[in-house]
DNA sequence: CTGTTAGCGCATTCAG
DNA sequence: CTGAATGCGCTAACAG
């Protein structure tokens, strides 16, 4: 018996017929053939091999094996109307999402389903067309990076009534659900934390704001905890970069030549506080003697460094995790099954050397 | 003309008919009816808008707007036996692979496909596992790291002949085309500088070689390179990590243990060599006077920190962005078009001031 | 430039 | 526990 797919079934008939397939890809109607049963039994034993007979279920793994058959997942969700694919779009791939990421995928692949990834730049434009071509590809449910959004991506996911999941941040009125933790809280804790270590020109060097609401709470919580506490905090106290180590430096300089008699950086992010404790370093300003650094985040490299940074750690893995079993859980259940719209799942200081 | 979606049009018909659909999604049909033109109209409205009237195009542009249609990309895929989908998978992700990730996207988007990410964690079992599933979705091409696969996914991929481009390293047994650099020239041209600089007990901090052909074949450039000039590089002087800061701390304290007399270590990623250079400055190791330390991958913060690393840049962004093009190229055009088998995109020894 | 016809490969129903 | 019929939403191939 021989390894053909399939093709000796098509002994020369009448003239008009078959247009496609020229005996390309093994069907499941092949697998059927060899094993000698129907397509349906196929088709059970392939994601229910329960609910078939072991004989049944053991000639079919035998002509699967043979015929070098590969399920087609596209015939099998346009059947089903269920890919069994979640989308997730985050502003950058790098580390801390990774770990996000990391936390998704560990929960959705033991339950089969598969994970597409897409990464805005931080561009909400970005983001709707990822959005669109997710939906195109009829996702069973989308994770998202914060809660700004433009309208376009709101409208359609909620004519759509796809489940949503929003990640990173907080908010009373998340478009589905959200699962994070205050960025707002975070950043002025850390700050009354840095005014109560005795420092009084607290510069902030943070994300850039546009179409970033964590960046955008993070600068609210430095701002209104130096506002309550009756300290500067003007425009030219804060620095907005991008996230990258080198940029954490030029911050630094920039804050420096503005304000020489600074005492303590805030960094909303750790790879700004990095850059800029070793611009300090560098340039001899002794740290946290002479000026305090506090980055957010926890980065692994944070606590590698020395001085050790001292940051807020954020629940990267579990935010990712929790997002995905509160997706499964409207997934895999019949009726709609929410859990609580609003997730907090909190924040730490963590005090170190550098301040 | 009010918005409905098409349920108007089931005017309650015989008894038997209609299982599916409760009047869910907006269909092509839909839109064409309601623009009053046939669905191959719109199909070609929306795929190639050139070959259709102006007028049509409006009308059809007109009702999709009104219906709030969203294409069925899973039937279209179906019914083209192509998805327009490319799947990379990557061992982990993080800063590195993410600038490939960015190399791979900024090619393939322009292009109309998407991207489906899958993240092995150093695992050629998982790698099966991720391809299985990826052919399934009948990706169009597949982009692998390295050249180490498993037997499994070798002979899937022959095959089914999907086009595969492999990087990050060079063979000259590609499974198909492949696109990097030699990782084993590059840790041969470090080691030969360090020797160059007068160092003499030179310590290995790598990866783990398991299941990582880039991690062995930098290994093996160290070991060659050593016992070319008549130098120790046994065992004991070989510490293998994850790749995370804090393993590059606990790598170097494993060599100075065993080797005080170390004048220098290669660390074959720039995430172990940091963590070594803090662990050395942090014990009072003068960095470069007592020990030299080189990295590799040149990271954002190989230069940010002081003193700066000396390491090897790679061509990340440009691994991901030529080998998308590869597959494009291939994936355009009718016929087979390849170029090169196997692409050398060359690396580079940055000298800094840890050497 | 436009419309008609016939599947793409599978899963859902329902009947045995 | 198993099988037969039907359609998921779209596009290729042809004809007009």
């Amino acid at each position: 018996m021989s390894i053909s797919n399939g093709d000796d079934a098509e002994k020369a008939e009448g003239p008009i017929r078959q247009r496609r397939r020229a005996g390309e890809q093994v069907r499941m109607t092949d697998v059927a053939a060899r094993a000698g049963v129907s397509v349906m039994s196929v088709s059970r034993a392939i994601r229910d091999p329960e609910r078939v007979s072991p004989k049944i279920r053991a000639r079919v793994e035998k002509a699967m094996r043979e015929t070098g058959y590969v399920p087609n997942a596209l015939a099998s969700s346009l059947a089903s109307q269920r890919t069994r694919i979640v989308a997730a779009i985050v502003p950058f791939i790098n580390a801390s999402f990774g770990d996000t990421i990391r936390g998704i995928t560990d929960v959705l692949h033991p339950s089969g389903y598969e994970l597409l990834i897409g990464e805005t730049g931080h561009s909400m434009q970005v983001e709707e067309r990822l959005t669109n071509a997710f939906l195109s590809h009829r996702v069973d449910g989308l994770l998202l990076t914060g809660h700004s959004h433009t309208q376009g991506v709101r409208e359609r996911l909620r004519n759509l009534k796809v489940p949503v999941v929003e990640t990173w941040n907080l908010t009373d009125e998340p478009m589905d659900q959200i699962v994070g933790f205050s960025n707002y809280e975070a950043a002025r804790a850390m700050t009354r934390y840095l005014i109560g270590q005795g420092r009084r020109h607290i510069g902030y060097l943070g994300g850039i704001t546009k179409d970033n609401d964590r960046a955008t709470d993070r600068e609210r919580g430095y701002i209104d905890e130096m506002t309550v506490a009756d300290l500067p905090c003007d425009r030219s106290l804060r620095s907005y970069r991008k996230l990258e180590f080198r940029h954490g430096g030029e911050g630094c300089e920039e804050l420096l030549e503005r304000h020489p008699d600074i005492d303590a950086i805030f960094a909303a992010s750790d790879m700004l506080a990095v850059g800029a404790l070793f611009r300090c370093i560098k340039r001899g300003i002794a740290v946290p003697d002479d000026i305090a650094i506090a980055g957010f985040d926890d980065s692994d490299i944070s606590s590698a460094i020395h001085p050790a940074l001292t940051t807020v750690r954020v629940p990267r893995y579990e935010m990712g995790s929790r997002a995905a079993q509160m997706l499964l859980q409207r997934l895999d259940t019949d009726e709609e099954t929410y859990g609580q719209k609003v997730v907090d799942l909190g924040f730490e200081i963590l005090i170190r050397d550098s301040t």
